[in-house]
DNA sequence: AAGACACTTAAGCCACCACTTGACTTTCCA
DNA sequence: TGGAAAGTCAAGTGGTGGCTTAAGTGTCTT
């Protein structure tokens, strides 16, 4: 289940627009931080900020080889996301239902 | 189609733990800004500032009828994140598909 | 060995955000 | 009509977030 802590930070994450362009940018394979960098257009140090935040909530994963860091999608954080997403919209949905079903036999038994 | 500037505003209203739960609560049926007060137990003021954000992002409508503003879902913000969450997932999904299938091809390719 | 390279860490800065208080408007009701 | 209730608006405040620069660490390459 997703404890609100980490849907906290989760959001959080998701929240800024280049770290959201990062996971965009992981979706189509791996990167290195130079990379992302030059692609956000911020300091290599703002990159490995967002790379922080990123990982501490299962958004993405990397792996230092040499001197060299490798980062990639880690599809935990988007799944807890979108379960949180998804548990509101049902529960929303299933209330309009039963709330439809009400409205239903009312009209029923008053007639039009 | 979920613009960079929506999807923004959408992630930036779900990163506060308050706003969630003003969500919750609304998935379970409509609520006053006094109630919705009552359960985050901050000021109506700071309510709604929260639900003004809310609003912004779509992911809550509210109507005032004589001095009681009532609020429920707007279920078009919930969907636009959900959608930004799917397409990234489903885009890492195929790429690792694609992956997996290069990778057959070789190990066929040489043996085991 | 020496310099370039790829990060990492620390410190500081500015903007934004959530929240409060307090004054105000509108609506209800006795 | 007078006052309580429900919400709105504006200003101020403490805290956080994202960015920068600058200095440091480990790793290649020649």
């Amino acid at each position: 289940m997703l404890k609100r802590e980490a849907a906290d930070g989760v959001f959080h994450a998701l929240a800024d627009a280049n770290r959201r362009a990062v996971i965009e940018r992981l979706t189509r394979g791996p990167a290195t931080v130079s990379e992302l960098a030059a692609q956000l257009g911020v300091t290599v140090a703002a990159t490995v900020q967002h790379l922080q935040v990123l990982q501490d909530n299962e958004l993405v994963r990397s792996e230092k080889v040499g001197r060299v860091r490798t980062c990639q999608i880690d599809p935990a954080g988007l799944r807890n996301a979108e379960a949180w997403l998804q548990r509101q919209r049902t529960a929303w949905e299933h209330r309009l239902d039963r709330l439809g079903a009400v409205l239903d036999d009312q009209t029923e038994e008053s007639g039009s």
